[in-house]
DNA sequence: CTAAGTGCAAATCATTTGCAACCAG
DNA sequence: CTGGTTGCAAATGATTTGCACTTAG
């Protein structure tokens, strides 16, 4: 493809490696960085809003203030961890159905939604309880 | 109670006032200074963010990146309108028992849940269809 | 060549904090 | 006096943008 490995491929491989579900900005430079893609924030920054405008990534708000990245796979939600911070995903909670009601109820249209659990992820739920 | 009316008390009869149901900082600044109330936006955001900490309002986070404030009513959900940028109270569509199904499906806890749908309001649905 | 991708530096935006003056109890 | 409020200015933190330089196609 080219010599210099785009960021956004080493981007989407890093993210669909596995080792964490929902990336920052900071987490990406730096996990770009640690595979020897040194990069400017910026570009990170670039790469990521293009990738998430072309459907290939999901941008995420969190009540930390910080911006993650997820692939777009199918829908699902995510449960922010309050005691270590990591955005875990769980299955989406609310379908068409739901929606539809509301949308008679209340008159809104729905074309999306956000849901963000807070609590904690597996892990921490048992550290926690020990 | 006192000469000069405390910030917090005109901002929550503002936000009460029913004008408009969920306030950025800007637009309690803005709406305080109409009401002859001109005031500092770090003193605005001092008290809004004492009256959260208090329990009279609730912060939310939204998508556009400002955050709002709403009275700390019971709870319910909300739906940004991608077309005026307004945010509307919804009632809440996931209940306790989803809850606990997830927890028993995936190991995790839930604390809480923020639930922001988009799409349009209902005056914005009607003059989109216009 | 031409558009897209990059790096670096600087600008924005929405808060957030430090500090001295002020006010109610 | 004493602690909670306020105004003003300056600091933050995360994201965004301007611009010149490369690089892919």
């Amino acid at each position: 493809m080219s010599r210099k490995a785009r960021i956004s491929t080493a981007m989407v491989s890093l993210i669909g490696g596995g080792e964490r579900h929902a990336w920052t900005l900071e987490e990406l430079h730096g996990g770009l960085a640690q595979q020897g893609h040194s990069t400017d924030f910026s570009s990170v920054f670039r790469a990521a809003e293009k990738l998430a405008a072309d459907g290939v990534l999901r941008k995420l708000l969190v009540e930390d203030g910080r911006s993650r990245f997820e692939l777009a796979t199918e829908h699902h939600d995510h449960l922010y961890c309050t005691r270590c911070h990591a955005l875990v995903a769980v299955p989406c909670l609310i379908g068409h159905d739901d929606f539809a009601a509301l949308e008679r109820a209340t008159g809104v249209t729905v074309r999306d939604h956000h849901l963000i659990l807070s609590g904690l992820c597996p892990t921490c739920r048992i550290e926690a309880a020990a």
